[in-house]
DNA sequence: ATTAGTACCTTTTTT
DNA sequence: AGGTACTAAT
């Protein structure tokens, strides 16, 4: 093994002789190092690489993880090691044995999606749905929280519609729109049977029915994975243990987490269930990894801090192996745009007078949404930037346009791939498509469809629709083709109806759309696997993760992203965005301390991603800015109201503030020159 | 009766 | 950036 430098513990943990291991261990501690070293360790001593699964949350840490075990073994030894997230995972093997899991020709639908067919169910069953005041979207969030809690409906109601409440008005409450909502989520169900949907929690329950019901299908898979690499093992959730359950009498476990770092609750993820480990798993052992070989003392001591402060006790005081270093700066700021300039400014500071490349900034957010001021700043300062976190690819309107068109031949019962295709023409709004589609249920297959089409909508719309479905049909085999030609014939009509940012923000996405479908061997495989597929931001323009595809030609960039995207990342210089009252914690859920407690972990998570510099910034007016609920509250729940002083070092903004310059209005040219009236 | 356009609103976090 | 609720246009 090239490159590994372990620790005594560390290399005990890579070298675990015995059946399944929980590797406990703090931020920056080398969790990582742990499963990028078993995976080689394995590797080397003879284990087939096809046969070691890594399972990530995130497609760019499964790739990550590959990358450096490859890059750790000499020749191609780890060429066929798979590393994927939970869903990915369970999409491969669906597709890989179609017969064993009874599904074909499928369409994975996702948040969006789903929305629009709960949408479409609350209209067919009007009645149920006036007779309760919750929304679609709470319908679906009631839904998936169930399953992935395993839950039971009036649990899952509770949670997710009374915040969690027993009291008995609550209890009656339940009791009285329970009946209906169970009748709308079974018309989902049937809904997403009819239309060969499969949802993301499908995807995970489909593999975990079959495993746990059939021992055939577990003989099956035996043969196929030997040993389970799992990251992040905190924020699993119950529907996640429900799918490794079966696992356990056919491979190996191999889990790393850390309950400090447990951050995923609103997924059903409880920080709790490391501490189960040792019940749920025979034969298990856990080892505890507990010097941090990341960050300076000072950080450590900020962080330290943070979660001491909690009700809660992780037992955990991290301990740096590094020493001493620069104290962390809490930077008070009194808007967005100069907490957006002080950062740019600092990055370039460091970039032209410190030596210090790009790649060393890494931001930190709470949420996607709030990082856009930032990317205008760093636009106009040209500093080049990645985002990680925020929408995928797929879901980005202009491409669903288009892939609608692939998902109708693909899938001729997809009533939503339809409805989008159909009301994307001229002419066409919700009623008439609902028509169009009404008779397109009757045709047979996709050949009776190709060849009636036309007629059934009629016009030259139903020409044009009718030529789109045949071409596609027609290149089947070919996914690049298929949607070279499918954008072609709609590019136009693209073109007018993105109008507003057509040039600039939306048409380059094709050409990476056309690459990605280069990437599948069939229609069926872009849309279930492709949707699985995160984007990024180069520069403000969105391209793939984890592919080859977006290997650009600058390589030197700032990365912004999420605190939830941000797990396994470090960086030499951090800067943790907005960190004032009512954000940490956020004022939407002040009555739940447990949603307290992990908006504490998000802030512990963002801290520790630092090596040698951390800034925290406040906004000094959020209190009057921020919109709340609770409005009245006070701060008293704001994490670093009681912060001891001599954690970090306080400062305002050192650099000159320049304000936007002033925007021309029209009104202010005299248009009135150059015509003579008289 | 339908569709197109517009003005506001509202954003956790991820698969 | 996308959805919703309203209004204008066909």
């Amino acid at each position: 093994m090239k490159n590994h430098i372990l620790n005594e513990k560390q290399k005990k943990a890579v070298e675990f002789e015995g059946e399944h291991l929980l590797v406990l261990a703090g931020a920056g501690t080398g969790k990582t190092r742990c499963i990028v070293g078993r995976a080689a360790y394995l590797i080397e001593k003879g284990v087939q690489p096809e046969k070691i699964q890594i399972l990530t949350f995130t497609k760019r840490s499964a790739n990550e993880i590959v990358e450096r075990v490859k890059a750790s073994l000499t020749d191609n030894q780890a060429q066929s090691l798979n590393g994927s997230t939970f869903h990915s995972w369970c999409n491969q093997l669906i597709v890989r044995y179609p017969n064993l899991f009874g599904a074909a020709s499928y369409t994975v639908i996702d948040p969006d999606d789903q929305l629009s067919v709960m949408k479409m169910v609350c209209g067919d069953q009007i009645l149920e749905y006036k007779g309760i005041r919750i929304k679609p979207q709470q319908l679906i969030d009631i839904y998936s929280y169930g399953r992935n809690t395993r839950q039971n409906l009036t649990n899952s109601i509770r949670e997710k519609v009374f915040k969690g409440k027993t009291d008995e008005e609550t209890n009656d409450e339940i009791d009285i729109i329970r009946p209906k909502v169970e009748i709308l989520l079974k018309a989902y169900q049937q809904k997403k049977g009819e239309g060969r949907y499969i949802d993301y929690d499908d995807l995970l329950l489909i593999v975990a029915n079959r495993l746990r019901n059939d021992e055939e299908a577990r003989k099956i898979l035996s043969h196929q994975v030997k040993h389970l690499l799992i990251d992040e093992f905190q924020d699993t959730n119950p529907l996640q243990w429900f799918l490794l359950e079966p696992f356990l009498e056919i491979a190996n476990f191999y889990c790393v987490g850390d309950d400090a770092q447990s951050i995923y609750s609103f997924r059903g993820a409880d920080y709790k269930n490391v501490h189960l480990f040792k019940e749920r798993v025979p034969n298990s052992e856990i080892l505890i990894l507990d010097k941090n070989y990341r960050s300076t003392q000072e950080i450590l001591d900020l962080s330290n801090w943070l979660i001491e402060e909690s009700p809660l006790d992780y037992k955990k005081k991290l301990v740096s192996s590094r020493g001493e270093g620069m104290k962390p700066k809490l930077i008070n700021v009194s808007s967005q745009w100069e907490e957006a300039n002080f950062i740019a400014e600092n990055i370039l500071e460091n970039f032209t007078e410190n030596n210090k490349n790009f790649a060393s900034h890494l931001i930190l957010s709470k949420s996607t949404y709030y990082t856009k001021p930032l990317q205008a700043v760093f636009i106009q300062k040209k500093i080049p930037y990645v985002t990680y976190g925020g929408r995928k690819f797929m879901e980005a309107a202009h491409i669903k346009d288009v892939v609608s068109a692939l998902r109708v031949v693909n899938n001729l019962y997809d009533e939503i791939g339809w409805m989008r295709f159909l009301t994307f023409w001229d002419g066409i709004g919700e009623i008439k498509a609902g028509k169009y589609i009404s008779k397109i249920l009757e045709f047979k297959d996709p050949l009776d469809c190709a060849q009636n089409l036309d007629d059934a909508i009629g016009g030259p719309e139903g020409e044009k629709i009718g030529d789109i479905y045949n071409t596609i049909l027609l290149n089947s085999g070919n996914v690049k083709r298929a949607i070279q030609e499918t954008y072609s014939k709609m590019e136009l009509s693209l073109a007018f109806k993105y109008r507003k940012d057509w040039e600039e923000k939306r048409k380059s996405d094709f050409p990476v759309l056309e690459m990605l479908g280069d990437n599948y061997a069939s229609i069926g495989q872009l849309i279930s696997e492709g949707i699985l597929e995160n984007a990024k931001q180069l520069n403000g323009n969105p391209v793939l993760e984890g592919s080859q595809i977006n290997d650009s030609e600058i390589k030197d960039h700032v990365i912004i992203s999420t605190v939830h995207s941000a797990k396994g990342l470090e960086a030499d210089v951090c800067y943790v965005l907005n960190v004032s009252p009512k954000v940490y914690p956020s004022a939407w859920n002040l009555d739940k301390e447990e949603s307290i407690e992990e908006d504490r972990r998000v802030l512990y998570v963002a801290l520790t991603r630092a090596k040698n510099e951390l800034y925290v910034t406040r906004d000094t007016n959020s209190i009057n800015t921020v919109k709340t609920p609770n409005s009245g509250d006070t701060n008293s729940n704001y994490f670093l109201e009681e912060l001891p002083g001599n954690l970090v070092e306080q400062a305002t903004n050192p650099y000159l503030i320049i304000k936007p310059k002033d925007i021309l209005t029209p009104n202010k040219i005299d248009l009135s020159l150059g015509m003579d009236f008289s």
